[in-house]
DNA sequence: TGGGCGATTGGCCCAAAGGCCAATAGCGCC
DNA sequence: GGCGCTATTGGCCTTTGGGCCAATCGCCCA
């Protein structure tokens, strides 16, 4: 566990004001990464651990909505927080209908920003948590594991399959043991948190 | 069924604007109910069919995130699209964190308009879908689902509630007989439909 | 007071899910 | 070639979950 402290991305073109962000995150405790571009975040190594993006979202080149839409797209994303000078509503309406955990005004009180940001991790801590007991499944043990969640009894995924019965209970009962799920409802809702790409539950535009 | 049609009720203070946008809805084929205040609307007789508030901000009284507010807290509240005048971001992320559906800008697109009714309406189905099957059960056949939807097996539920096994197996069988569910991951994604006061997954303010 | 409904329980039996031990086969790596 | 991991399958046995029929009891309503 190289990252145990989680690292908040400010992404922002303003130099002073990243410095300030940075400044007041790591008083706090987090690891800080400052990015004066989108591009330059994207070209950054990437990264999977605990943490979470503070996104401007009126810069030059790729803005900030058009980089949530780039990385909301692969359900590894790190939550988002904006914060914005000059925002007008349906930005930011559009913002949270994307997924964004909140968005911010500048300026934004000390006490927003740092409760966001908690926000954000807390989101990313149960992201990660899921997907965690998620990644020691075989491909074989996920899928059967999916279908299982669907409702399907052992014999028709079986048939599906084109395997026996038998089997389809190995795979199962690995997959309730690799992940630690106690119950099949347990189950049922960590997979829900698996494959989630798409915001939560609210119209997309 | 007397309530086929999905009813807009449109909560404005601007009385022209009411008219407007019921002559709009109505050619939509929906029924409308207008009101120039929260306090008007909170006086309606309470509806539970298919349908959503149209609301706006900014209105003497109670304003729309004040009503919001009151609404959510009970589950059984209709999803609400925001249109507003003069409205700021904050006031906007913040009814969007609450659940609203969209949060529009008057003056608003009629497609825009019609585009989030028809959002908030569909949202509305899967909510009432949900709550009609579960509408019929006992309050002990609920009991012992939820229980089942946690996890627990038949003989922990019936430690539980001290009654016997064979007793849980007749609630729970009912449960699912009632509710139409053809497998526990099915009921368990229904009973989640269920209680849910707070809105999907956003942070609180 | 009789009927209807929901809560409880029993008995019987069958189907589904899980646990344990063992064995074979294909693949990639040391 | 051998080791380790995953996929598959078999057999056997136990635990759970469900289905069917039947019976009591308490409560509320006509």
């Amino acid at each position: 566990m190289p990252e145990a402290r989680p690292v908040v991305f400010v992404i922002d073109d303003d130099a002073s004001l990243r410095r300030a962000l940075e400044r007041l995150l790591r008083t706090e405790g987090y690891a800080v990464e400052g990015f004066a571009s989108a591009q330059a975040y994207l070209a950054r190594a990437p990264y999977d651990g605990p943490g979470c993006l503070l996104l401007d979202l009126a810069m030059p080149g790729i803005d900030g909505l058009e980089l949530q839409q780039r990385l909301t797209r692969d359900a590894a994303s790190l939550p988002i927080v904006f914060l914005s000078g000059h925002a007008n509503v349906p930005e930011s309406v559009n913002a949270m209908k994307m997924g964004a955990v909140d968005f911010l005004t500048k300026p934004a009180d000390d006490a927003d920003l740092l409760a966001a940001v908690r926000a954000a991790l807390l989101q990313r801590d149960t992201q990660l948590a899921a997907r965690e007991r998620l990644a020691t499944l075989s491909a074989r043990e996920r899928e059967v594991m999916h279908l299982v969640v669907e409702g399907l009894r052992n014999k028709e995924i079986a048939a599906r399959l084109g395997i026996t019965e038998k089997t389809v209970k190995v795979h199962r009962a690995r997959a309730m043991e690799k992940t630690g799920a106690t119950s099949l409802p347990e189950l049922v809702r960590l997979a829900a948190e698996d494959s989630p790409p798409s915001p939560p539950d609210r119209a997309q535009p």
